[in-house]
DNA sequence: CGCATGTTTCGGTCGCGACCGAAACAAGCG
DNA sequence: CGCTTGTTTCGGTCGCGACCGAAACATGCG
């Protein structure tokens, strides 16, 4: 067997806290420096730069040098995803298994929980009634083996502005997204290159902001309003 | 932050060679003894009994005493998908990044990469030629971010003797899917319900046979003209 | 109710790897 | 061309955990 070593391999380079710590900092697709994520890990910056060796090795995490600058982030989506599923499998498991509350009370962790950026698309309360909305209109059908934007979907994308060349890849009266079991809501949401160019479309839109650092997400103002008008969904 | 550490201590699990072997052995959803774990991963047997308490207490597998027989499996298909998914991704890098060719030779390994198994579906080079077929023959929409059976394919299932009713569960005219990237192939081939259905159907109608042990799979005389006259593929 | 077989617990050894601080290396900038 | 700032390499310490064999535990069988 060829793989069975280097999946022990792969997977002890996330075992570590510290190097997990760092892969989780990176999920959202941003670049950061060795001393940034030394930080976020709470390790010293020698040991740090070890770790980001280690990873480079394991092929996780790709470097781009920059003038004085080394900046670090994940090697690629497929990386991302492995991650996230991961991460969602465990705080499955945990439920299940601990009977203790899972405790969430600093207010860092409220506006993850409302909404955040999952490598390159929404997460969080917010995308899970996006998608119960877009699924009780029928605009989109999903379950445990995948997901289906449906023609009134499509032209609610369209409607949106979302780049139809990428909602109309596949099909002519559907187009495939995925779906992406939420860690904190429990439900599935939005994935996919379809997911993405929406949350891309948000942006652009001033709907969403991401704040300065972190994952969290803010919802302005224009969002609030936008939300409501297209989703019926009222925070 | 709640899951980081308990993400780190999850693919720490996985990242011991032998807890690894042994998890990769369960992963046709089998239930195996201590003992018999013990032999597959090369440890004696107290070392495995303790790796698989480990195993347990993470969650990752769950126990079934038998008789005089303790059984241990997987902990339900999100822990098998999720270790899929990881050696998927590995071997994606390996590939890579080493650029030292493979080397597959023995006939086990030949054998592996025709047919085997994949948790609860069908992997390996036939499957990646059904799915290709269908695609081919439009009774499947697949892109990386999902795949959907047509009304035609579900024509074809229903033909086939697959059950109605897990075929159809989702929508009129189509039924949601998953691909699952094939490590020996490199291309996705059909996972998830569906997929398992399907995989359920040939062994019943004597297609395919699992080789007593490990995760390979035999095509019987009746299968290969049953692939040919159903999917025109022929071995 | 002993015996055989399979499984877990216990003690003890050993090596790997995570960690830090100090020093060596880069890469701008004044 | 030194100085500053960010990054990596180097030595050395320390603790965790993987491993085994022996002994204690179960469980069914003769």
């Amino acid at each position: 067997m060829v793989t069975v070593s280097n999946l022990a391999a792969t997977a002890q380079l996330m075992g570590d806290p510290a190097r997990a710590a760092m892969l989780v900092a990176m999920l959202d697709g941003r670049a950061f420096t060795a001393g940034e994520l030394a930080r976020t890990a709470g390790i010293a910056a020698s040991t740090a730069s070890g770790h980001l060796a280690k990873l480079r090795d394991g092929g996780l995490i790709a470097l781009y040098p920059q003038g004085r600058h080394r900046y670090y982030r994940l090697a690629s989506v497929d990386v991302g995803n492995m991650i996230e599923r991961m991460m969602a499998v465990t705080s499955e498991l945990a439920a299940a298994h601990t009977l203790s509350k899972p405790i969430f009370t600093g207010p860092r962790d409220q506006a993850l929980r409302r909404a955040r950026v999952c490598y390159d698309h929404l997460a969080g309360e917010i995308a899970v009634r996006i998608a119960d909305r877009m699924t009780q209109r029928e605009e989109l059908v999903m379950d445990r083996d995948g997901a289906v934007i449906t023609a009134a979907g499509l032209a609610l994308l369209e409607n949106l502005g979302v780049p139809p060349g990428i909602a109309r890849e596949n099909g002519n009266a559907h187009a495939l997204c995925r779906p992406c079991l939420d860690w904190s809501e429990r439900k599935p949401h939005l994935a996919g290159t379809i997911a993405a160019a929406l949350y891309q479309r948000f942006q652009t839109l001033g709907w969403i902001k991401r704040k300065p650092q972190g994952r969290a997400l803010e919802i302005l103002p224009k969002g609030r309003l936008g939300f409501e008008r297209v989703f019926d969904i009222r925070l």
